[in-house]
RNA sequence: GUGCCCGUAGCUCAAUCGGAUAGAGCACCAGCCUUCUAAGCUGGGGGUUACAGGUUCGAUCCCUGUCGGGCACGCCA
């Protein structure tokens, strides 16, 4: 048997009760067969529920259908036995041999086991992170970062064709109060003297940005500095700048202080963070296919195009000089400013034109992982879709919930305000790159996350990466150990492999790609890092019971070719993860 | 106040979109290194799934209400 016609058993049995089904009873294409794994041994290997779902439209006892529909089953050569159980469940025993065979499937396959053709080629993009670069990435963004990057590695395993995407917040306000920032710095290195905003960026960063522009220009950005105070009250001269307006005219004067200069040092800024957040990223394991910068949409000429299309399709309206989208008419709780008084597009004008150029751009399905913060916005950028003629469903927000970290306990803090925040690098350099990958996708996504700062650093039992990565450096030493070559291991007989043990850990290996499956389907990532605790706990016992290095050659061909495979898988696994599988630990 | 999410063992969390006796880890207790890595393993006690009803063959999951927690409610991005 070659791998490529090795079946999946989980959708081999779903096509015969499908035959079966479509035998005692007309067809029904909204019936969906399911088939679940079992918890117990003694309910076999898969169950099947069909039997009591068909038990109200035939009008008859759950037992009974299932014994019309075992009757209506095609022979498989899989299959040990079929039983009855409970209710009406449908119980399918695997044969043994079944199981030993799947072996050659996963040492030949390789990195590529666990991938399957779910996804069918569709073009899906994962739009993640998309931090403003307006400072360094904190341990929240992390969490958005290993979340979508394992979604996106796990979708491309399943078969869809995946783009990885950064939206770059470059057109905004914040990028201003950045610039201004940066200059006021500037200018303190040149020993002008301005009051420094409250609400600017506090951060040390800023003055790293300053200097390197003061290292390389001098005082060549000074320009006539003083005017800049112009027009704010008497009070920000001498005290301090601390609201919106006087902010926004601090950033008025800047820019015509500065004139063509702005520019400038506005790119300067600009390029400086997203050069040092792209590289964080890289170093976390995280790249991306597309930059994609929302000033564009502006300079294109696609923010305006949009909203002119919304306005013939009639969903705008004016009122206090401001222009509305009429979001209410698709479930939002209230209307939303596409264009403000002043004549400048909100935030949520440039995103609806983003994402019909998302769209514009041929993918079959977008998936935005989103802070949970972020929530209240889902309705009305769904809105704006299904208000320009697309199917809001194509579009797909995960929620990522908040990671608060803890450290001896206790909450660590957080405030980005003050500048004191925990950064990702920071806690890169804590914990490591594999540990805090792991552990942000430990949980559900759109659950609270704990991240133990200490459990993550400690290099004990208590640490699951650890555990994982434990269990594959294992493997690794056993193999090193026996003089042989792992490759031809994919051609031993693995009739040997009887043992309680040994037949459950073969049965974990079938579900492997069931895992990734599932975890594409419900952009769970967290089901990968359940899936691999669980193959490690497996793996450690086994290990503790039996030995493998014995010196029956059938024997050992045969348990070196399963710890080969839990090796291969855990490998596969990890890297879906973007955790690296050490073979020295 | 309104909307969304959540409430599962002492703690942190699972539970395959309604399935069988609700599972792990940590913590606690008792054991296992002369043998392939003890960052490991074996065994043990731990639960009215916040509470009260409802829907059905069957509910942690769906519906209603109550209590408790988080987030969001700008012509900010």
């Amino acid at each position: 048997m070659t791998s490529s016609d090795y079946p999946n058993f989980k959708t081999h049995f779903i096509e015969l009760f499908r035959e079966a089904s479509s035998a005692i009873t007309t067809p029904d294409d909204t019936l969906r067969i399911e088939l679940t794994r079992t918890k117990q041994a003694s309910h076999g290997d898969y169950s099947c529920n069909l039997a009591m779902q068909l038990a109200k439209p035939l009008h008859k006892n759950p037992r009974e259908i299932a014994n019309l529909l075992i009757a209506a089953l095609p022979p498989s050569p899989y299959l040990e036995k079929v039983e009855i159980a409970g209710a009406g469940f449908i119980n399918l025993f695997l044969k043994n041999s079944a199981k030993q065979q799947y072996l050659h499937h996963i040492l030949q396959s390789k990195n590529a086991f666990g991938h399957s053709g779910f996804g069918q080629g569709k073009k899906i993009q994962v739009e993640f992170v998309s931090a403003n670069p307006t400072g360094p990435l904190h341990v929240g963004h992390g969490r958005g970062a290993a979340i979508g990057a394992s979604l996106s590695n796990i979708l491309a395993a399943a078969g869809f064709n995946v783009s990885r995407e950064f939206y770059v917040n470059d057109a905004g306000r914040q990028m201003d109060i950045l610039t201004l920032s940066t200059w006021l710095r500037y200018l303190e290195l040149n020993h002008v003297h301005m009051p420094f905003p409250a609400n600017a960026y506090q951060g040390e960063y800023v003055k790293t940005m300053a200097q390197l522009i003061f290292q390389a220009h001098t005082d060549r950005y000074v320009h006539q500095s003083a005017l800049l105070l112009d027009g704010l009250p008497e009070t920000a001269h001498t005290t301090a700048v601390d609201t919106d307006e006087q902010l926004d005219q601090l950033i008025a004067n800047a820019k015509k202080i500065l004139g063509q200069d702005y520019a400038y040092l506005h790119n300067f800024v600009l390029t400086e963070q997203l050069g040092d957040c792209r590289n964080d990223l890289m170093e976390f394991g995280v790249e991306f296919d597309t930059w994609f910068s929302e000033q564009s949409l502006f300079d294109s000429g696609l923010v305006a195009h949009t909203i002119q299309l919304l306005n013939k399709k009639h969903y705008l309206y004016q009122q206090d000089g401001a222009t509305w989208f009429r979001s209410t008419d698709f479930g939002d709780e209230k209307d939303r400013v596409v264009q403000r008084e002043n004549g400048q597009f909100t935030y949520f004008a440039s995103d609806i034109a983003y994402h019909l150029n998302k769209f514009e751009r041929g993918f079959d399905q977008v998936i935005n992982v989103w802070g949970a913060d972020h929530h209240g916005y889902i309705a009305r950028v769904k809105g704006a879709l299904q208000a320009l003629g697309l199917d809001p469903a194509r579009l797909e927000i995960a929620l990522v919930q908040f990671a608060v970290l803890y450290r001896d306990g206790k909450k660590a803090s957080m405030s980005t305000r003050s500048g004191e925040f925990v950064t990702l690098r920071e806690l890169r350099q804590e914990v490591g790159k594999d540990a805090a990958r792991f552990f942000y996708v430990m949980r559900k996504s759109d659950q609270h996350l704990d991240f133990d700062l200490d459990l993550a650093k400690s290099q004990s039992n208590d640490n699951p990466v650890y555990y994982v990565q434990y269990a594959h450096a294992r493997v690794c030493s056993v193999l090193a150990q026996w003089d042989g070559d792992v490759d031809d291991l994919a051609e031993a007989d693995m009739q040997a492999l009887s043992s309680p043990v040994e037949l459950a850990l073969l049965q974990k290996l079938i579900d492997f790609p069931d895992t990734v499956e599932m975890a594409a389907k419900e952009f769970s990532p967290h089901l990968i890092a359940f899936y691999l605790r669980e193959l490690a706990s497996e793996f450690h016992s086994y290990y503790n019971s039996t030995r493998f290095l014995v010196p029956e050659i059938p024997l050992l061909h045969a348990r070196l070719a399963l710890i080969a495979s839990i090796r291969q898988i855990l490998n596969n696994g990890l890297g879906l993860l973007g955790v690296s599988a050490p073979d020295k630990m």
